[in-house]
DNA sequence: GTATAATATCAAGACTTCTTGAAATGTTGA
DNA sequence: TCAACATTTCAAGAAGTCTTGATATTATAC
C-alpha cells in the first residue's frame, strides 16, 4: 500500500503530469488521445508520452490503442486507492477529521449526481 | 486550491518526508521533537529539519518551540484539503467512485471511533 | 512494399532536489 | 557571560528528474 501510494504521490506531484491527469479526469469517460493531450497542454509528443507512461506505471491512467493513436483514460481507482491510503494512514485516529472529510465527500458526491 | 495541493503532493511524494509525516500522524496528538524524529528515522539533524520545513511550508505540519527543542505535529487539515482536492477534481462526475470511497471512509472512521 | 502518421524509446544536457559538513541561531542553566 | 544543547541556515557536491532532438516502433492507406 505504501509503495503504491508514494508512486502516485510522486506521479501527481509534478505540474505536467498533474495537468495531464486533470485533463483526463475532465475528459471522462471518453478519455483523450496522446496527440489531443499534447495539443491541449502545448507539450511535445515525446514529453507527453513519457509523462503519460509515468502515470500509467503509477496506476493512475489506462491506455488502449485505437489504430495509429493511443487513447488514455483516467483510472479513478488509482485515485480511490490514494485517497484510501491518506484516509487510513492519516485520518484514522481523528473522528472529527473523518466527519469533516465525510461532509465534503457528501457534497462532492451530490454535485456528481 | 490547485497550487496548495501540488505543493502537498510534492511534499509527500518523497520518501523521507512521507516517513516523517507518517511518524507524526502516528504520534498524534502529542507530536514529536525534531531530535526524536531524527533518531526514529535515523536521519541527520539538518536533513530532518530541512524536510520538516518543507512539510511546514506545504501546510502539512505545525511547529512549536519547547525550550531548546521544537515540537512538530501533523496538521490533519492539510491532509483534509488534499483529500478534498482529489475528491473535487478527480472524483466528481463518477457517483460509483464516490460511493466506493464513502464506504472506505465509513470503515476508516469506524476504526477511529 | 512504401509512405505517412501517431507514439514510444533513447541519450544527452539543463535543471532541480537531496543530503551533508560546517557554521549560525536561539535556549537553558551555571 | 559562558558553556552546552537543539535546531536551523548555508554552501557544495551527488544524485535524480524533466525536457527534447533524433531515432525506432506500430498501424494504416495506397
Amino acid at each position: 500500500m505504501s509503495l503504491i501510494s508514494i508512486g502516485q504521490l510522486q506521479a501527481l506531484g509534478q505540474s505536467t503530469r498533474l495537468d495531464l491527469f486533470k485533463a483526463l479526469v475532465r475528459a471522462e469517460p471518453h478519455g483523450l488521445l496522446v496527440g489531443e493531450l499534447a495539443d491541449a497542454l502545448d507539450l511535445k509528443a515525446n514529453t507527453t508520452s513519457m509523462n503519460l507512461n509515468r502515470l500509467l506505471i503509477a496506476g493512475l491512467v489506462s491506455s488502449t490503442r485505437e489504430g495509429k493513436s493511443v487513447r488514455y483514460r483516467a483510472d479513478l481507482h488509482g485515485i480511490e486507492s490514494l485517497i484510501n491510503y491518506l484516509l487510513e494512514d492519516c485520518c484514522a485516529g481523528d473522528p472529527t477529521l473523518c466527519a469533516t472529510i465525510r461532509s465534503h465527500l457528501d457534497h462532492a458526491c451530490q454535485e456528481a449526481l
